[in-house]
DNA sequence: CATTGACTTAGAGCGCACTCTAAGTTCTAG
DNA sequence: CTAGAACTTAGAGTGCGCTCTAAGTCAATG
C-alpha cells in the first residue's frame, strides 16, 4: 500500500495545471496524452502524477509557441521508446533555438518600448 | 528641396517592413496607421518615412502580444495630441509589465526545455 | 496608345487553439 | 433510492489575425 499516486479528477487536473477541462479533454483528443488517461470505476477520466507532470511540460512547450501539431509529433516519438530519444532531442534542440530566438526579438522590442517610455517621461517634465 | 521622405509604394514598404501588402492594407482598415497613408498622383498609397517608422514601431508591440484592439487604443491616444501623453505612458507602461512577464515565463519554460535536454543527453552515454 | 503588371476596394475564407453546447451517464450525499 | 452535481462524448461555435479573391483601375513601357 503506498500513498502515491493520487489521481486526481478532471476537475481536479485543470486546477492543478490552470488549464480548464475542456482544454484537457481537447489535448486528449488531440492525441497529446502521453500514454492515454486513465478512466476510474468507470469512464471518468484518472489524472496519475506523471499525466500531470507532463501536462505540465506540454504546457511549457505551448507557452514557447510550440503548434499543438509539434508537440503531437513529439508525443509520437516517445510512444516509439527510447529508440526516439535522438530524435526527441534533435527536436527539443530545434525548438531551443526558436525560443532564444523568440526571446531575443522579445527583448529587443522591449527597448524600444522603453525608449518610447523615456521620451513620454521626458516630455512630461 | 529635400532628398528626404523617400515615399515608397506598398510594395516596398511591404519590403522594408517584413509585412505582406496585405497585412498593411489590413492595419490601416483597421485604423492602426497615426495620420492615414497618403495617396500620391492616384489612388496608389504612399509611405512617408514616419509611416515606415511607425509600422515598426507597431511591429514590436504587436510581437510583444498587444492585440490589433489595444494597439488601436494607442493609436486612438495619439491622434487626440499631446493632451493624451499620460494615458500614453501608462498604456505602455502596463504592456511594459506584460513583457516582462512574458519575457519572465519564456526563460522559465526554457529551463524545463534545457533540463530535458540535458536527461536526453545524459542518457545517451 | 495598347499592353502588362502593380495597384485599388469590399468582402469572403482560413488556420489555429481553444471553448462551448447538447444530450446523456455516473457518482455522492442525504 | 433519489436528487443533484460532476462527469461523458461528438461536434458545433468563437475570436483573433491575418490571407486571399474578384472585379476593376491606374501607370509605365515599347
Amino acid at each position: 500500500m503506498t500513498l502515491v499516486d493520487a489521481s486526481l479528477s478532471i476537475s481536479e487536473a485543470a486546477e492543478r495545471t490552470g488549464l480548464s477541462t475542456h482544454t484537457l479533454r481537447y489535448y486528449e483528443r488531440e492525441g497529446l496524452m502521453l500514454g492515454g488517461v486513465g478512466r476510474a470505476s468507470s469512464t471518468h477520466r484518472r489524472y496519475s502524477d506523471a499525466d500531470i507532470s507532463w501536462v505540465e511540460f506540454l504546457t511549457k512547450l505551448r507557452s514557447t509557441s510550440m503548434p499543438i501539431a509539434k508537440v503531437r509529433e513529439y508525443v509520437d516519438l516517445v510512444r516509439r521508446g527510447d529508440v526516439s530519444t535522438p530524435e526527441r532531442l534533435a527536436l527539443l534542440l530545434t525548438h531551443r533555438e526558436s525560443v532564444i530566438a523568440q526571446l531575443d526579438e522579445m527583448t529587443k522590442s522591449l527597448a524600444a518600448i522603453d525608449f518610447k517610455i523615456a521620451t513620454y517621461k521626458k516630455g512630461s517634465k
